[in-house]
DNA sequence: ACATCCCCTTAGCC
DNA sequence: AGGCTAAGGGGAT
C-alpha cells in the first residue's frame, strides 16, 4: 500500500524521522525500513513523493501509518512557529520533514527508562533483547521480528531475566514500574489530555522516571508537543547556541561535565517551552538531531 | 526546602 | 587498549 504525499502541504522525511534518535526499533535493510508497531511487523520506504508500506496485518492501513508518523500535524505551520532564530532555522533547513513519531506510551516509557545513562546503540540493544526474550515472534517476508513485551510480560519476569537483557541497574526500576502498570495501579492512557505539569508529576511517581523520561513519554507518546526534554546533548546545544539567553553564572555552572541537576533541568526546559512555544517539542527534536550531527567530534 | 555529591550496570566510543 | 561517557535517577549528606 502507499500514501501520496505533497511536499508543500505535507512535508515528510522518513529517513530523518527514523534516524534522529527518537525511536529505537527501526532498522534500514536495503531500501526499506523495518520495524514493529503495535504488535505488527511493518516495512516502509519513501520514494518519489510516495510512502510505501507492507505489514503483517491488514489493520496496518494508510490511516494507521498516518497516525504513527503524525502526518496529520500541520508541519509547515509548526515549523514556522518554532523558527525563532538562525540556529533552529538551520536545523529546520537540514532536516525538514522530520516528524515526531506517535509511539505507544508503554513501549515509549520502558524505552526511555532504558535510555537512562546509556547511549543510543546500547538502548537499541536493550530493547531488542527485551523483545526477543519476552515478546512474540512475527515474520514479514521471511524476516523474523519480535513484538515489544506487554506490561504483564515484564511484570512476570524476574530480575535475572531482565539483567540478561543488559538492563544493568535499570532492571529493578523497570520491574517495579512494569508491576505498577500491569496491576493497573497506574494508567498511562489516563494521562492523555491531562495538564502538562500534572501528567509529568504523575509519571515521575514511577520508579526510574525523572523529569527527562517523563518529558520524553509526554512528547513522544502522549501528544504533549510542548514538552522539552533536556539530555546531555541539549545541554551542549544550549551552551553552544543559546547561552545568551541565560545568566553568565548559570552558563558557567552547567558548563562542567556530568548530568544536569534537577533545578538546572527545569531552567533549561522551561526556557525551551517559553522560547519556542506550544510546539517546543518539535524544536527540541530538530535541535537534538542537528546538534548530534554537528557537534559530534567537538565533544 | 534546597543544593551538591555519589553511586548505579554495561557497552560504545575515542 | 583502557579510560571515559552515555537521550539520568535516586538516595545521602
Amino acid at each position: 500500500m502507499e500514501i501520496q504525499l505533497d511536499t508543500l502541504t505535507t512535508p515528510f522525511s522518513l529517513r530523518h524521522t527514523l534516524s534522529c534518535g527518537q525511536v529505537f526499533r527501526w532498522e534500514k535493510r536495503g531500501d526499506w525500513w523495518w520495524g514493529v508497531v503495535q504488535g505488527e511487523a511493518v516495512k516502509v520506504r519513501q520514494a518519489r513523493g510516495k510512502l510505501r508500506f507492507q505489514a503483517s496485518s491488514e489493520r496496518v492501513d494508510a490511516n494507521f501509518i498516518a497516525e504513527y508518523f503524525r502526518l496529520g500535524d500541520d508541519l509547515p505551520r509548526i515549523l514556522s512557529r518554532i523558527n525563532k532564530d538562525e540556529h533552529i532555522g538551520e536545523a529546520i533547513r537540514a532536516f525538514r520533514g522530520l516528524r515526531i513519531v506517535r509511539q505507544d506510551p508503554w513501549e515509549c516509557l520502558i524505552s526511555y527508562m532504558c535510555a537512562t545513562h546509556a547511549n543510543i546503540p546500547a538502548v537499541r540493544n536493550m530493547i531488542f533483547n527485551l523483545s526477543r526474550r519476552f515478546g512474540r515472534k512475527i515474520t514479514l517476508d521471511g524476516h523474523a521480528l519480535y513484538t515489544f513485551p506487554k506490561p504483564t510480560d515484564l511484570a512476570g519476569a524476574n530480575l535475572r531475566g531482565l539483567r540478561r537483557c543488559k538492563l544493568g541497574f535499570r532492571a529493578e526500576r523497570i520491574l517495579q514500574t512494569s508491576k505498577m502498570i500491569a496491576d493497573e495501579m497506574f494508567d498511562l492512557e489516563a494521562l492523555r489530555g491531562a495538564d502538562y505539569e500534572d501528567a509529568k508529576s504523575r509519571l515521575m511517581s514511577l520508579p526510574g522516571v525523572g523529569q527527562k523520561v517523563a518529558d520524553c513519554v509526554l512528547l513522544f507518546s502522549l501528544d504533549v508537543l510542548e514538552a522539552f526534554p533536556v539530555d546531555i546533548w541539549m545541554k551542549r546545544i544550549i551552551l553552544k547556541l543559546y547561552l545568551g539567553h541565560f545568566e553568565q553564572s548559570f552558563v558557567e555552572k552547567i558548563s562542567g561535565k556530568g548530568s544536569i541537576a534537577r533545578k538546572d533541568y527545569e531552567k533549561i526546559s522551561s526556557f525551551g517551552r517559553g522560547y519556542f512555544g506550544e510546539y517546543a517539542g518539535y524544536a527540541q527534536e530538530y535541535l537534538f538531531h542537528y546538534g548530534r550531527s554537528q557537534l559530534k567530534g567537538e565533544v
